[in-house]
DNA sequence: GCGCCCGTGTACTAAGTAGTATACACTACA
DNA sequence: TGTAGTGTATACTACTTAGTACACGGGCGC
């Protein structure tokens, strides 16, 4: 079954408990599918849309658009533009803090952000 | 015209020029494909190939897989599970190292790698 | 009891992905 | 002169992606 699918129902109906407007219908109509499209991929009838459905669903249920393409086995694709831009720089890094804890990465990310480098 | 196509043409002509083996024939078959598929691959006429192949090719021409598949406008797929894993750590950290020069980064990856942290 | 919105089932499709299979003309060499 | 290897043209295919179009039956309100 699709994390997915499951996900998006969850926070839709969780919505849609206090706001009409988050069926299935009118979602699918502000992010620009069909509703039977939408409840496809609800019920993981069908695989994740494409990712800027995606990120339209992520603004529409006010979640992270990363985590979102993400659940739907994706990568967004500035992320993928900026490694292929620098493959070898960006292979190294990934797979040398792949291990690492959050913090430790947050940290130095903080650093060289606030100019200490 | 495909940059990866050229590039891939390139390499392999120059090394052909030393050892026979580098046929556009005999590559294809040590990479796994047919002859004609390569040819029209390295001339730009079919898109680059799977992932897969292109990483048999780049181990078969001495190159860089990362770079030979930014090249084929594709991210290895180990570090998209990466990312996938922690969405929004990896997000931050791409967006905001993605402007700095490259030793900047690189100074970040050896002092991680260094267990400084 | 009619209209309206709800979620969903069924059928279909256009475009892209990732190639294979076969045949052809050319060159080298022995 | 034939045969072995070279690159390429042509035709075809199975699978995946990313959806649309339309119809159906069910419930709520007035």
């Amino acid at each position: 079954m699709s994390t997915f699918g499951t996900y998006v129902r969850d926070r839709r109906e969780r919505l849609k408990a206090s706001d009409a407007t988050f069926s299935v219908r009118q979602v699918a109509q502000r992010i620009g599918v069909e509703p039977s499209f939408l409840s496809k991929v609800e019920r993981g009838e069908t695989p994740p849309p494409s990712e800027e459905k995606v990120k339209a669903l992520a603004l529409e249920l006010g979640e992270d658009p990363d985590v979102l393409l993400a659940l739907a086995g994706k990568v967004s694709s500035d992320l993928q533009e900026a490694i292929r831009k620098r493959p070898e720089l960006f292979a190294t890094v990934i797979r040398e803090l792949k291990d690492m804890p959050d913090h430790a990465v947050l940290r130095i990310v903080r650093e060289v952000r606030d100019g200490k480098w």
